[in-house]
DNA sequence: CCGTATTACGCTAGCCGTAATGATG
DNA sequence: CATCATTACGGCTAGCGTAATACGG
């Protein structure tokens, strides 16, 4: 067996070249390394590096090893990483969502459901990426906008989303009762960068000229008050925050502007979190109602 | 970054269960296998065990971590695996080989071409774990049976051996001038385990119960002299070690009976190899000629 | 001479074992 | 009291840094 710190060395030395570079990168001195290199060959029972004229490099056998110290180095920090995660998803919940209202929602629920756990939520905009995240323990729960075939997930229906355009009244588009993707391709947008997959779908359907994306969500409202510029919106939105006086709000109708979500769990964990899903079914009915 | 001799503690304990059995298993004393588990858990700034009444055992965490642990101790073993393998293979050829006759025909040939090589031999029945042992540096050269698809080896048509039955002159099949193996499900016929993929095609063709078996060579060869059994041949041995007194050899004509023998080397080598693989061609040459 | 690697030497951190202590059934 | 884990103590290995040496452009 070969210690990790001997391994950490080498790969230095063969990503810095030198000695020198590599021990002022590990802050170590030059002899200890020279030393190391010394005892990696002994331990291995192979020789490692060509010298020749106060000039030290990889022979072939170095390279060979070089690669499969790195693979090494790379399963330790993943034990770490996978451990500190786990870890931490006993005592934390982190939520990751597709997109912005379905958090809005699900945070509350969340907090009420599992007193005493930290709560922490996160964007991403790939479905695969959630799965992968959920898996790897970094999510505990996460939202999608498309059923997920994978057998380790539990997934339950969750609300749908509507997305719309909110313009001021004496807009030309403001008389539709419907409008499309297309329809706005003459106008310019104001949106926020923070709205998940929803980006992924504008910027399919509408050229990125055409988007006015604020990174900060103040500066949009600012925006919004200030100017008559349309607006993305959805009926959740809506339906939440109340109608803005002097704008209408039109329906897109294309079939990309409406998602389903749906809230997965490992099914590992279902059990821990039966409660949860239920009240996230209970508040769904309640919703309906409203 | 945990070092290596913490980890390979840890699985030891996962393993056994307690740390008197896993100390005894390290030949280490149980108070610093204790010691280290409490470094392991500073270290990774995890809490790993569950520790009640004088027993010891892994939490949840302590159970992800023991996979992960697994995973990296067994990366390190492979880096000694490779590099050693690749070192060795420098300054030694190993000949993998599906089959006998092409090592004794090969084996002059490879100490001609490369004086001062070390050079060992192995059967191998399956041309898959031949090709792995050629990626894997266990192999140098190797002699399949079949041309494979894969794009890193560079391959060489050789020589084509004909399996045959070797009778008394009084023998029932005697005057026969072809055999099937459907022909010799009557009959109990002698044979050596060190013929390689051979071993599979009569394992297929015919029952154990007709196969006597020899693991030596020697004892193969007293009990084709001392009795009138008949025996495995084929054309390759026949011609190079001649007609038997009182014995016929008759050809077996299933098509699993005759192989085409392919010699290859990874694309990697075959610069290296290159003039071996000439003197390979004109050996065929010469063979044929003769 | 400056930059490189190696060798020599002394320090000390940390790993180990022994022995003692605690806890449990 | 037998078994298992933890704590306490002291020895010693081995990894470290400093300083000196060697070698080349």
């Amino acid at each position: 067996m070969i210690e990790n710190y001997l391994l950490e060395q080498f790969v230095a030395f063969a990503r810095f070249g030198t000695l020198r570079k590599a021990s002022e990168e590990l802050h170590i001195t030059q002899p200890t390394l020279s030393r190391s290199m010394k005892k990696l060959e002994d331990e291995l029972g192979a020789s490692l590096f060509h010298r020749e004229n106060s000039k030290l490099s990889l022979n072939e056998t170095g390279k060979v090893a070089a690669e499969c110290a790195e693979k090494a180095l790379a399963a330790n920090q993943d034990l770490i990483d996978h451990v500190l995660r786990f870890d931490r998803s006993l005592r934390t919940i982190t939520l990751g969502s597709c997109s912005p209202y379905p958090v809005n929602e699900l945070v509350p629920l969340l907090q009420e459901q599992l007193p005493g756990k930290t709560l922490t939520t996160e964007l991403n905009n790939e479905d695969a990426r959630l799965i992968a995240g959920l898996r790897s323990h970094l999510y505990q729960i996460i939202v999608l906008h498309e059923y997920p075939e994978e057998k380790d997930l539990f997934c339950q229906r969750y609300i749908d989303e509507q997305i719309y355009i909110t313009v001021p009244e004496d807009h030309p588009l403001a008389a539709k009762d419907a409008v499309t993707f297309e329809d706005l391709l003459e106008y310019r947008i104001l949106m926020t960068a923070h709205i998940g997959f929803w980006m992924d779908v504008t910027l399919s359907k509408l050229p990125p000229s055409n988007l006015l994306i604020q990174s900060s969500l103040d500066a949009l409202g600012d925006l919004i008050a200030a100017s008559s510029l349309p607006f993305f919106n959805s009926d959740r939105m809506i339906h939440s925050s109340g109608d803005i006086p002097g704008r209408v709000s039109i329906p897109i109708v294309d079939p990309e502007a409406k998602a389903t979500y749906w809230v997965c769990c490992l099914t590992s964990d279902q059990q821990r979190f039966r409660s949860l899903f239920n009240a996230i079914r209970g508040s769904m009915i309640r919703g309906s109602g409203k």
